[in-house]
This record gives structure tokens, C-alpha cells and sequence, in this order.
DNA sequence: AATGAATGAGAGTTCATTCAT
DNA sequence: GATGAATGAACTCTCATTCAT
């Protein structure tokens, strides 16, 4: 069951990035990039503070090298997206449904969310570089899905700003699971979830046709 | 014979401890509670260190009065809310206009939820406080209005999920905000937000009715 | 006999960091820019070693204060040197005997000039200032005597090239007090040493005249 | 079949550890001994810091070798100085040629110089040495001369004080281009000085004779 | 012989906090 | 009330040294 700890040296030192990384990643998340000391980065992975530095020259660049390593996930989800097939409405729900999965509903993600929020301003070339790959992307293929319904006549004639009113539970929904961790109730299942926002998304609030 | 300084002693003592806090919201916004020192608070007030610990124990509690003092305002709005009248439509997109400028407009408000989302963690009672005063009843008052619109046959029957969804908006502009400041190109002027904003709410996405 | 110890809160604020820089002298010398703790140099002031920040920003700023603070005395020398009368011959020696106190006799000045050889890689302004400030105008006092001297027929012809010669037995003896400090027997005393460095300088080694 | 490296294995061997020696003391003279970092040395010569220890137990240790090593050419010229001939000045003129172009002029001597001046204090026993193989010989060897030449009645009678004034221009020319480097003019090229050092050690500086 | 990952004992520096004035 | 000198604990970062490979 257990796996054999003795690991090469090769091995050993692939690993030993990855592991601060991760320990990083955990730091960073409960204490900001200013109250996480690098010494409880290091004893996460059961080195001695020196090591990180082994492995980065700075607190600053550990930080930013956790960054870039957390955000991979989102590159794979805008490949998947170039992939679907199917009627706006179709393509566009498919889409959000990742975006809730993988932004709302994945802890790392999530957690990520907080760090660009909280250390933003003293990291900005981390949060343009952030905007640049990930968030402009995003908005842009939502934007495109749009128009490209509105000129099929599958939605109706709306203006641009919508791109951001209609991503906006997912953002929602992680930031409100940020703030209120386990305080709150958990969040409703992802299924009743994603029903309530689509069927609201599509058809609007009030009861009779315009 | 010597004109007085415009504000008198009393004055003065009554004054300072509200610099106080408005410096270390300046702070505290620019930095976080870490990377916050007590001295860049006193001297944006024009005192030492030593007067800061006058009037607050620690850096904590000044932390937390610090954010006492600027939540004060939700207090009105929920007021407000309570004296409107009209349709449950009415009130509802009321509502709704009056958070955008309390939330996602108003800097201090802003910035506050900065720090609710990036020092939660450090200060849970400030964020169960937080979410009970302020959260809780707003969310309650839309919940409500929406509960009553239904029955009144006005909106769709739909889950008590759509709270949040039908919020988020709000949050996520003011996040957004939050995250991109000055780098991303400003948000559209209120008036166009809104009306996009509650068109797709009210109406729904799709062209024809189902 | 003893001073009391009592100081108002006023003078032991003068006073710190002349002690501060007095403690930095003796630990510099003993151990050199690098070799020397903050902490120690604290110690010696009976203070902790924030307390020296408090004074100065850096090791580096208190090593440069320290200097600049120990080579005063030579301001003095230059002066004294101004109003000196009598013959060439008379003027040269009374120079070379200031000189001879200041800088072989004066351990202060000894062990700054250690410093200066020691530390001049890694503080060259330093050097440079100390050269403009001290050597350059000792050296063109001395090339001016000789010159003066040479014109009114007192000395021989001699090229520019002889003020560091002339000098030399001076920086000669510091030099390896510095070295051999108390290892070596004690040099000769005072007056022994400099009849005979004025005897050779005037008549030379040669017992028949030329 | 395949060709050769320049050196064999074993030649490679016997040639690190002299490689190293160079290094440190590039190292040792650009920064000192406190200030100099092992892993400095190691990049010198293109190996890591490990191979250092194979070679030399410990920093200290690398230092005291490394002096020895650079001392070694002292030995040279004595032996020179003892196969001289001639008159007393002839001999002792000779000497002090030798001397200033050990000592002034060759970069090594120079810069060991410095180190003895500023380590000298954390390497005491290396001070003895260095004084009782070198410095002392040499002052034997001058005195000797003068007394020689006094005898002969070449030389004036002066007090045995006179060594160290003899031989100062040389040890001061030493010390002033290590504390000024290349900032100060080049010094006057070494046939003008010697000749300037010899006219004045033999003539002195009066124009008539006693 | 050579490596370089890892260590751990500091070193310089910062800063919340205290308290005599 | 206000000060700011002083503290001391904590933090980031360094580096001589070790040792398994």
C-alpha cells in the first residue's frame, strides 16, 4: 500500500522544486505572501530553510515561481474549449460549466483567486501576465460565443458588457467560498447549481415573454 | 490675540483617532495587515509610532477597529432598502442599483471587501461579523423580494439558489476592479452597466420566449 | 573621582552615537568591514544591536560615518602646518615631526590607515575623498617646501618624484607598526627616530661631501 | 586513438590544488579573508565548492596555504643578495633595486602585503613567519651593509635606527599604489625613481655640504 | 577526484511594542 | 497626549562545511 520512500538522488532532486512549490502554495494560501515565514515553507517539505534557497534565489521569486506553476491548469481549459462543437447555447453553457468546475469548484484555483486579489498590488507584472493569459482569453471566447449567437439569432441583440454579467456567479461562487470557507453552509451541489444559473441565464427573471 | 488654530484642543483629541484609522485603512489597503508598519500609519497622520499605540492596544486591534469603523455604511443601505415601494420588479432592480454603487462603485467599500477576502483568514470573527451585519440581510432582502415576486406571479418559480446568481454582477465588478485597478481599461459608466445588466436579468439570453 | 553615571535623556541621545561610532572604530579595526558583527560593536555600548540602527542605516553607513568621524585630526594638522615660519629646512621638519605624531604615533590615525588599505576595494569613494581631503594637500605642502627651498638655493636640484621619499620613513613606520604591532620590539623612541631620519634626509649616507 | 587532453590525469591532479591556491589568492586580495567566499574560489577554476575540501580543510586553512605559497619567491632573493660584490653602496644599492622591484613592483608581493596588513591580526603565527623568514633577514642583511660600510668609512656614522628610513621609500611606495590603485597617476617609472631614492639616500637634501 | 544537495549556525535588518520624559 | 530611544524577537538570506553518490 505504502509507497517505498527511498527515492534516487536524480529523483530526489526533481522532486525538491515541486514540493516547495506545493508547500509554497499552502503557505502563501493561509498567511499572504508577507506573513508566511520561508522557514514554514521549508518544514512542510522537511528541509531546513536553506534548502528553499537552494532552489530559489528570493521569498519574492519562490512566490511568483508558485504562481506560474498553479496557473498551468488554466492553458489546458482554453485548449479544451477551442474543441466544442454544437449550437452557441451549447458551446457557451459547455463552457461555463468548466469555468465553475475548474474556477469555483477547484480548491487550487480558487485559492489562487484569493493570492491575485490579496498580493496583486505588490506583485503587478503577476496579475497583467495573469490577465493577459488566462482572463482575456476567457472573456474573449465568451464575447465571441455571443456574438456569434446574437448574429445567428439564438440570442438576442445585447451589448458587449455582457461577457463579464454572464461569467459573473462563477466568479461569484469562488469568491463567496473564499470569504466564508466552512463558515457557511456548503454551497449548493454543482448540478442544482449550474441548472439555476443557466435556466436564469437563458430565460431571465420575469414570468411573461417580453 | 493669537488666532486660534481652526480646530480646538478637544477637538483635536477628538479628531485623532479617526486620522487614525483613515490612515491605516490607506494602509493596510496598499499593503495588507503583514506588510503594513505601524510607522507608515503615524506618519500619514503626522505622528510618531508611539502615538498610534495611544489610542489603539496593538496592531490588531487597530486592524479591526480600522474596519469597524469603515463598514459603518451598510447599515443606511439596508435601511433604504427597507422604505422602498412599487412592484416586486421595482424594488428589486432598486436594490440591486443601490448595491452596485455601494459595492462596486464606492472605493471604500471596495477596498474593504479587498481585505474581508485577503485577511479572512487571520481574523474569522471579523468575517462572521462581517457576513452576519451586512452579508446575511442583504442576501435575506433579495432572497425576500424574489420569494415575493414569485408569489405574486411576477417572476418565474425558481430555486432559492438564485440569490447570489442573481447578485453577482455586483461582486464580480467590484472584484474584477479590485484585481485589474488602473491596467485594464475602466468598466463602463454605471447607466449602461445597469441597463445591460438588468435587461439580461429580467429577459434572459435567449431570443425567443420558451 | 568617578563621573556619575546619570545622564539627562537629552545628552545621552548626543552621546550615542559617538559612542556607537567610537565601539565601531575598535571592532572595525580588530576585524576588519566584514569580520566585525553589529552586534558586537552594540555590545561594546552596552546596547542591543537594533539600537545601532537606530543610529545608522546600514554596517555600511556606519563603517563610512566612522571614518569620515575619525579623520578630523587631520583637518587640524593641515592648519597648523599654515603658520608655520623660519627657513625651508626649519618649516620641512616641523612637518615631518606633526606628521610623524599624527599618523606613526596617533593609533587612532595608525589603525584608520590600516583601514584604508584594508577596506579601499570595497570603499572606494572613500579613498578617493581621503586622498583630496588629506594626502594631496600634505603632499603639496611638502613638494611647495621643497620647491621653495630649492629656489632659495637651501637644497639641492631634485626632481617632484622626492616628496613620497621624503615622506616615506613617516608611512614606513606606521606601516610596520601596523604589521608587527607588539610582537616585534617596541620602535625607537620619538626623538632618537627622528634625528636620525632628519640627519640622513639632510646630509645623506655618504661621508664625503659630493 | 583518442587524442590526448593537453594534460594527463595525473597531471591535472597535481596541478588543482596550485590552481586553487591562485584563486584564493585573486579572491583573497579582492575581498579579504572574512569577505571572500569559498564558492568564489571554486568558479575561478571551474570546479564546485566540494572539490575545494577535497584540497583544503577549511577556509582557514586554504588562506595560510595560499600566503605560503605567494612567500616562497623571498627566498630567491636573499640568496641573490648574498652573491653580491662590489663597494658597500654598490652592494647595498643593489639591494634596494632588488627589494623595490619585489616588493613595489611585482603585483603578487604587493598585494600579499596588503593581506598581511589587513589579516594580520587574525593570522598572527603567520605574521611571525613571515617576519622571521623575511622581513628579518632582509633588515639583517641592510643593517649589516651600513655598519659594513660605516666600518670602511664609506658611510657616515648613523644609529642602527637607519634601516628601516633606508629602505622606507620602497615599503611606502608599496603601500601608497595599494591604497590608490589606479585613481592616482601611475607612479614615475622605476629608473627615475630609483635614481631620485639613491641621489637623495646618499646625498641628502642640503645644498652644502657640512 | 568531484559533485552539489543539504545543512545549520549565524549575520544583517526590520518592526511591533514599551516607557521614561 | 505625544514622543522617540530602546528593545528583542523574528525574519530573510548567506555561507562554510558535510557527505552520499
Amino acid at each position: 500500500m505504502t509507497t517505498p520512500k527511498k527515492l534516487t538522488r536524480a529523483e530526489q532532486k526533481a522532486l525538491r522544486p515541486i514540493q516547495i512549490l506545493d508547500a509554497a502554495f499552502e503557505e502563501f494560501v493561509r498567511s499572504g505572501f508577507s506573513g508566511t515565514r520561508v522557514e514554514d515553507i521549508a518544514e512542510r517539505v522537511n528541509v531546513t530553510k536553506g534548502t528553499v534557497y537552494v532552489y530559489f534565489e528570493t521569498k519574492e521569486k519562490l512566490f511568483e515561481a508558485m504562481i506560474h506553476h498553479f496557473s498551468v491548469p488554466f492553458q489546458e481549459l482554453l485548449e479544451t474549449a477551442e474543441g466544442l462543437s454544437g449550437s452557441a447555447t451549447d458551446r457557451l453553457l459547455s463552457i461555463l460549466g468548466l469555468l465553475y468546475e475548474q474556477i469555483a469548484e477547484d480548491r487550487t484555483t480558487r485559492e489562487l483567486t484569493r493570492l491575485v486579489i490579496s498580493e496583486g498590488q505588490r506583485f503587478p507584472d503577476l496579475i497583467d501576465r495573469h490577465h493577459d493569459e488566462f482572463i482575456a482569453p476567457i472573456i474573449a471566447k465568451v464575447d465571441g460565443l455571443i456574438l456569434e449567437g446574437v448574429a445567428s439569432g439564438e440570442f438576442r441583440a445585447i451589448p458587449v458588457e455582457f461577457s463579464d454579467i454572464v461569467v459573473a456567479p462563477i466568479l461569484t461562487t469562488t469568491v463567496l467560498r473564499l470569504i466564508f470557507d466552512d463558515r457557511r453552509e456548503p454551497p449548493p451541489n454543482k448540478e442544482a447549481f449550474l441548472r439555476a444559473y443557466f435556466d436564469l441565464l437563458l430565460h431571465g427573471l420575469l414570468a411573461k415573454p417580453h
